[in-house]
DNA sequence: TATTTTTCTGACCATATGGTCAAAACTATG
DNA sequence: CATAGTTTTGACCATATGGTCAGAAAAATA
């Protein structure tokens, strides 16, 4: 354990360290993946030594797990707020714009989430399996609830969800693709997206 | 340059473990990203020596940048065949069913490529800038075409191909999370998801 | 078969990286 | 301000990793 973590009580300093360097983990973490993050990157990052850094955390894995265990929370969010409505469609697409909204506005949480998944989630994948699982597992229920009354035209709503995710992290995830792609029209490409996605998903489920 | 090269015409056995190696390599950037691989992996997946690759090639780099140039090219080729058509419907789901059989079928270069682009794309900007844009830019002209002739629904045309994109490459990149939520249903999810998603394209699409 | 050319390898090197530790510097508190 | 507790650091270690090289083994060629 960490030699921080012997205090029993957090100090102000455990607190505000703890921080500064999650916050310059999750940049270099986001930025390079796991393997090709680097402590003596975070150090650098963070403007604290590297045994400084392992004065606070118990190695490079810890902070990774701490990053990606506040993460998922964070993640599911969005999805957690699709409830009951008079009106599904509008409820799907305000999902779609507040999951796209997470993109723009948080968009290294994205890339570190991608990297994780994308190298088949080696840390991850448990919780995947219970906390993803079980939330989606809640909200496809609900998706087919609606289908079934016919306040929406009949989807698979897993693969609906599916959809969701990837067009929205897509604007994360492809950042520099998109930009690539559109170069000097890059500038306005959340609202674009914002537009485009829901037309895309108020047609496809318009009953 | 790798010592192999300075043999004027390839020989056999030139060809034949370059094809090795290259596929090893494969295998191991697509799992664990560019600075996550390590020749000593890519030795053992070939069953070569570490010098023996060294060989056949300058270094870790070059081969990862034969490899991403290699599949720039395959991984345009199904947005090429994107041609002007009676149907631009069945078109653009044509196109969307090609590219969802590439992630079933090609994963690795998909995962490949993703880890490229979410850490910033630093080994493949200029290639995406210029050929990626290209013909993005040229089927673009043409989508909108088809809009303004009312063939198809008035659509963001460089968005739709972005959802095309991140719709169907999810089911590469992110398969372990897909089969992580459908869980015992994860079988037929790429069947599924060409019909989810054909379906979506089409109500997009359909005037 | 003899010779040349290509292919392959063990041993090695330099650097990068995750991590440790004793002691110095700093902070809070009696 | 003296002391106890905490934070911080320079120096260090072990291992991993990209890469080299001289020469052995194998293949092609004369």
């Amino acid at each position: 354990m960490a030699r921080a973590a012997s205090t029993k009580g957090q100090t102000r300093i455990q607190r505000e360290k703890t921080e500064e360097i999650l916050e310059a983990a999750l940049e270099v973490f986001a930025t390079y993946g796991f393997r090709g993050a680097t402590i003596d990157q975070i150090a650098l990052q963070s403007g604290l030594s590297k045994p400084n850094i392992l004065y606070y955390f118990d190695g490079k894995e810890a902070i990774h797990a701490k990053l990606l265990s506040r993460l998922l929370t964070t993640w599911l969010e969005p999805l957690k707020h699709l409830g009951d409505s008079d009106n599904p469609v509008d409820e799907i697409c305000a999902y779609v714009a507040r999951k796209l909204a997470m993109s723009r506005d948080y968009p290294r949480e994205s890339r570190l989430f991608a990297n994780e998944i994308i190298q088949g989630a080696p840390r991850i994948l448990a919780e995947l399996k219970e906390q993803l699982k079980t939330l989606t597992d809640e909200k496809v229920a609900l998706i087919q609830i609606w289908c079934d009354a016919g306040l929406i035209k009949p989807v698979d709503p897993y693969h609906l969800i599916f959809s969701i995710w990837a067009t929205t992290q897509h604007y994360a995830d492809f950042d520099v693709q998109v930009c690539a792609v559109l170069s000097d029209k890059a500038d306005g490409r959340f609202d674009q997206a914002a537009a485009f996605l829901d037309n895309m998903y108020r047609a496809t489920l318009t009953p």
